[in-house]
DNA sequence: AGCATAACCGGACCATGGTCCGCTTTAATC
DNA sequence: GATTAAAGCGGACCATGGTCCGGTTATGCT
């Protein structure tokens, strides 16, 4: 992960907005904490990082820490969205059938086993994310609206918002961590049982 | 709730078992920390309450209270667990059409509208219960065993524990709570739109 | 009843997430 | 370049979840 480390994140500093312009300090703060937490996450694991070692090893204060990301959700949320804009980038422009150019029922097949390995891939993360384990608003989002969109190109009729919902919701962290670390199922299985889900839905 | 205060929880002290009998003064420490927890989650909200405020409640030390319950999740998981039990014998023993003697199809529609409103009752003690805002495990697979029947009685054909999850996800806390609370959904909304999954994935 | 043993109890103690406020740095303006 | 107001900084401090161990009490056996 983090091929070159310039451009982390630019968000909250946009451009012209009405927000008043971060300073430079700030943003080489929020850089190396992220830097940090992420080398952290990578050689102890998730749940043995902590806030003050997070802050030690970036070389700032504890306050400037908090101040930056809010809590400790806050601060793995802003990670995950990191590590998961990389998958965001290839559904929106990688190759077929992820990616545009595929018809819209393979593409919703790739993406369900895309999505199910990447939410198994960053289990700790998500979690640790908090919100009840959830994505972040953004980040479930995004994927609420290719769903639809692709649902709506199946000629898909109904309640789309909810139908929408259905089908994200069992690939939500919390049952997949159910199904494949608690119940043992295959990886395989699971995805079966969701384009089986699917077809019953889209009835095609 | 907590109709009369003696038989708070038999569990963990079965009769015959290999288990050594737990001690008398230590099932009424259990009891009076359950009671304590509700009274204080009754009056000042589930994430108001510390440890060491149910520990003086009910008289007893800090660590009696870890020792029981292993730890905050587990002791908000041991409430939850009973007040959802009133609810579990509703489903099991209840009026038709929740309770047996109805039809599978219209039972299941029951089925989900109660759940439905039961998770959303009891969503902040889901949420304090922990693990990613998961019910224990128990208290999932009483629900997935009883939707699976309901599934084999309608005829559905398929890898039954994958529908069965299919058809709870959408119920759980997180996923109610984005769509109730963040988005705005009305109740009847979603319970509509959970009978239209259910009509599709069973396809009468 | 008396004794031995194991379980239980409780509060002092620790670790860590989170807050606060006086000092420092930045950058816009003159 | 000097001035200044606002933003940023950091470490001392607090609250709370969780651990531990010496003393106490229930229980089974003789």
């Amino acid at each position: 992960m983090l091929p070159d480390r310039r451009p982390l994140l630019e968000l909250a500093s946009a451009p012209g907005l009405g927000l008043p312009h971060e300073r430079a300090d700030a943003a080489r703060n929020r850089e190396a904490l992220l830097l940090a937490t992420q080398e952290l996450v990578a050689s102890c694991g998730v749940e043995a990082v902590t806030m003050d070692a997070v802050a030690a090893r970036a070389g700032v204060g504890k306050g400037t820490v908090f101040r930056r990301f809010e809590s400790r959700e806050g601060l793995m949320a802003s990670l995950l969205n990191f590590s998961e804009s990389e998958w965001q980038a290839s559904v929106i422009s990688g190759p077929p059938p992820l990616g545009p150019g595929a018809e819209p029922y393979p593409r919703l097949v790739a993406f369900g086993r895309s999505r199910l390995e990447s939410t198994l891939r960053f289990a700790e993360l998500i979690r640790a994310a908090g919100a009840s384990g959830t994505r972040s608003y953004a980040a479930y989002s995004f994927a609420a609206l290719h769903v639809r969109m692709l649902l709506v190109r199946l000629g898909v009729t109904g309640d789309l918002p909810i139908l929408t919902t259905a089908v994200l919701a069992p690939l939500e962290s919390a049952i997949l961590h159910q199904q494949v670390s608690v119940e043992g199922f295959p990886i395989d299985r699971v995805h079966e049982g969701w384009v089986d889900l699917v077809d019953r839905i889209i009835r095609r």
